[in-house]
This record gives C-alpha cells, structure tokens and sequence, in this order.
DNA sequence: GCAAATTAATGATTTATTCAAG
DNA sequence: CTTGAATAAATCATTAATTTGC
C-alpha cells in the first residue's frame, strides 16, 4: 500500500548530479524547495528525496574515492592494479547543466525566456534568513535529523561566492532583477580555441 | 610538416577494442608501454597514441549512451518510471584485464628482439612507483617527433627529464639501451602459460 | 571507375573539475 | 586557501568514408 520509495528518472538524476558537480553539496532549504519543483516536472518527487539525494551522494562519493585511492595507490606502488576507474560516471553533459540552471528564474516565474548568451545560475540571496535544507525537511517529515546548518552559504558553495565576485557589477541581468532572486553567470562566454 | 596522425592498423585497433571490452579503461603508465610495444608489432605507434585511443574511447562510449539515455528520456519525461537504467557502471574490475596485460613482458622480449630500433619508447619507470598514464603522457608525448626514429629527445620537455630524475635509477636512456628491455610484472602471481 | 567535394570519425590538445594534502 | 595529481569534458584538426558529377 505504501507507495514505493523515491527512484530518481533519469533526466532527474543527470540534473542532481549536474548540479553536485557543480559544487553544490548542502542545498539550501530554498535550493531544494526550487530543485524539486523543477524535478517534479519528470517525475513525481518530494523535497526531502531532493535532500536526502544531496546527503547520501556526498557521503558515498567521499567514502568511494577514499576506498579506492588508498585501495589503488598507497596498497601496492609497484602493482599496476588496475582496473581502476570504477570511478562514478559523470555521464553529464555541462551544457545540460548551464542551460537547465539557467532557466530556474523563468522556471520560477513561469516565464520561459531563455538566455543563450548569458547562462545564470540561481542564487539564494543574501539578505534573508534562508532556512536550511535540514529544517524544510522538517516540515516534510523526519525531524530528527541533526542537522545545524543554518548558514545559507557553506563553503562547498564557494566556487558560486568566487564567480558572483568575479562577474560582479553584472548581476544586472534582465529578468528576474524584481525579485530577491539573484542570478549570477556561471560562465563566461569564453572562445576558447581563439588561439591566436 | 604537419605529422601524419597515428591511425590504427585493424589489428591494433581490435587489440585496443578487446581490451577496452574487458573492462580497460584508464591504462596506466606502464600498461600503456606494454601495450604500445605489443602493438608496436602490427605497425608504428607511440605510447601517446595508446594513451589517447583510451581517451576518446572511452569519452565518446560515455557519449554515446548518454544521447541514448536522453533518446529514452523524451519518451516519457514526466512520468514516474521507476524503469531508471542503472547508470552505466562500467566497472572495470575483470582480471581478465589484468591476466591479459600482464602478458605483455614477454611481448616486449619479442619486440625487442625483432625490432631493436622501433620507436617504442618503453620504461622509464622505475620498479617502485606506478605513474598514471597522464603523466606519462607529459613525458613521453612530445618526445617522439616527426623525424626519424632515432632523435626521440625533444630537449625542452620538462617533464621528461623530471621523470628521469626521480624515477630513473641506473637505467639511463630508455630506448637504445643494448640491454634488454626491462619488464615489470604487473602482478607477481598469477603463471599464465605465456610467460616464459 | 575516379577524384574532387563533402561529411562523419576519431586522433590529438587544451581546459575544467575534483578531491585532498600541505 | 593553495596546490598537486588525476581525469573528464570540450575542443581543435586531420584522416577515412561517402557522395557526387563526370
């Protein structure tokens, strides 16, 4: 009678681990509030499997890479153990990434504008009291979780802080400039390969 | 003066697919010499190519089943499915692997003897520490050029007489030595019949 | 059949991420 | 916070397939 546990789709998935792999790691209460509503457009989702997504997949890549670098490398120098690479594949597309982020401030607004040349990523605004993940999830079920992170901005996040200070005194851009929500480039449209 | 890019016999490129199939993803250092030198037997080639063959393949295998995943994706983006693939794990865990490199000595005693001034550049390495294939790669990709076979020593890497340095003990040039090649086991077990 | 022209593959480089050690 | 090591992603560039007109 109880519905099975969450099984991520896999659009769902890519768009998780895109967003992990972009450094987000402890999704604010807001974050995943957003990260759901957009998820739920490929499956049914809650927020707490949003949050219990980002701690599980933090915890099992930490204790992935631990086993495997000491398994491989400090075990046995001499042996060429390989078979390596059992890494999790980032079967990702960053442009997926960009572009899905990018649309979260029209996604919000039920505007679907989309701005090729200028990708942003949605960022929780500084001013107000932002909720953490931890305490949303309370309102969804399990309470009992330990959580104290009421910081909004952690330091896994800093990569965001970083490219918000570079391309400061942009953060004009066009839309969403009415609301709290502040967007910020991801990234530079960069021509690489203009090699002289 | 543009240098012909490497292109693999079909002998060597059924080599490289084998291997690849059981699992070979990410050679290191010295999987990728023995396998040059085995290859080196089917026509002319360079460890650098051995290196990038595993790349791309690799990149482009990962390519290719995520257009496929995002092909399942349109069909029913929305629903519920708990049909998610398992994403593709691509452990690479096999002996088989193993037990096939780990044949390569004797392939090397063989390409020696038959091709004493082939342009394989083997070991230098030395017995203790195992280099991944991408630091290989800054030693010995731009040392090969254009030219004939016998100046391999483009003097303005670095990283190859870094390499020499440290890992280098008493074996001085890699190649050319009138010594026999130097093999290491990749793994101390395992008789497989071929060897000796 | 056969090359020139065009397209598809893929070899070779460069750039970005990632984790964690210092 | 910085950096080293590894590698994945993205890109550039050349080769091979193929198409095409003769």
């Amino acid at each position: 009678m109880p519905r099975p546990r969450w099984s991520p789709t896999p659009q769902q998935l890519m768009i998780l681990q895109n967003l992990y792999r972009k450094g987000l790691r402890n999704p604010t209460s807001s974050q995943v509030q957003k990260i759901t509503a957009h998820l739920s457009l490929f499956g049914k989702i809650q927020c707490k499997n949003v949050f219990y997504w980002f701690q599980n997949h933090k915890a099992r890549d930490r204790q992935k890479l631990r086993k495997q670098l000491l398994h491989q490398m400090e075990k046995n120098p001499t042996e060429d153990n390989d078979t390596q690479s059992p890494l999790l594949i980032n079967n990702t597309n960053s442009n997926d990434v960009v572009h899905f982020v990018e649309n979260y401030p029209s996604f919000l607004h039920n505007v679907h504008t989309l701005y090729p040349h200028s990708p942003t990523i949605l960022l929780h605004q500084a001013e107000g009291k932002e909720t953490s993940s931890a305490q949303m999830l309370n309102n969804v079920g399990r309470v009992d979780l330990p959580l104290t992170e009421n910081d909004m901005l952690r330091t896994n996040v800093q990569g965001w802080v970083l490219m918000m200070t570079e391309n400061m005194g942009q953060n004009s851009i066009p839309c969403c400039s009415n609301r709290p929500l502040e967007t910020l480039q991801l990234f530079p449209v960069k021509a690489t390969g203009v090699k002289e």
